[in-house]
DNA sequence: GTAACTATAATATTATTTATTACAGTTATA
DNA sequence: TATAACTGTAATAAATAATATTATAGTTAC
């Protein structure tokens, strides 16, 4: 799974938790420590979708468009990850019956795996993992 | 999930599927399409765990030393890949509630996800891999 | 004794990820 | 209405990670 999935799930835990909803990307990106252009990066793909709004000029930054508790972990996979838990299979030789056929006879494989991900992110929301911050900073 | 998977899957199903069942480093890296001292690397787990055995000298290189039928692809991602779900967590804001709770907040999230990959990963063997590769050499 | 092999460390190369710079466009507000 | 604070995005640079290569020592069949 690629970090733009947590760029992803911090950013939106963070906007979550924030009173008024809405922060310019400079101050997410301190939160998650990366680069700002990063940051509008990844969110201008949640912007597409829905899950936020952009607002350009003074004042302006990414505000909450969604429920947290109505947005899972899955979608946020789909968005910023989809594919990456498949392992590279580097030109295997086409001469050989293994080297010619294995990557096609993994994929079935790999494309149910995806599935059995996304089923399971699937069973966990923004809210959630607001809730799992909280506790662990009680602990 | 990282390429020394599919280096360990490639080899023992290559192995598998010669008469004699056994190679050399070389001819195991011919196929895969790797370096035959990184096919050493990864194998050198392998007979660790005692999938396989390594012959020195002349006539020598990996040998099977295993059932197809009885060793599933779980075990192989547990030696090579195990952790390799969780995306990075770049050193988020320490001074952040967000910040400095969401890595501790995801892993229980990431440790099951990687049983159920697990899960997933155990109802196939490298048998299966190799009918999936006939399979499929014969479309 | 020699050729064919494994084992493994050290280094170099390549690919990928991430950060940075640059600049055009937008908007609140002084 | 000028300016500071923003987004959007492309281009480049830097850092990191993956992979290959080189080198060397040890083993074994013949």
């Amino acid at each position: 799974m690629n970090s733009d999935f947590t760029i992803a799930v911090h950013s939106l835990s963070y906007l979550a938790h924030l009173p008024d909803r809405i922060a310019p990307s400079d101050r997410i990106a301190a939160s998650v420590s990366v680069h700002p252009v990063r940051v509008r990066k990844v969110l201008s793909l949640l912007c597409k979708k829905g899950y936020i709004k952009s607002k350009e000029g003074a004042k302006g930054g990414f505000e909450l468009n969604c429920a947290p508790d109505q947005v899972t972990l899955d979608e946020l996979y789909l968005l910023t990850s989809e594919g990456s838990i498949k392992p590279k299979f580097p030109n295997p030789n086409p001469q050989c019956l293994i080297g010619s056929n294995i990557e096609k006879a993994m994929d079935g494989i790999f494309i149910d795996l995806e599935a059995q991900v996304g089923s399971y992110l699937k069973l966990y929301t923004i809210a959630d993992v607001l809730d799992r911050v909280e506790k662990q900073s009680r602990k």
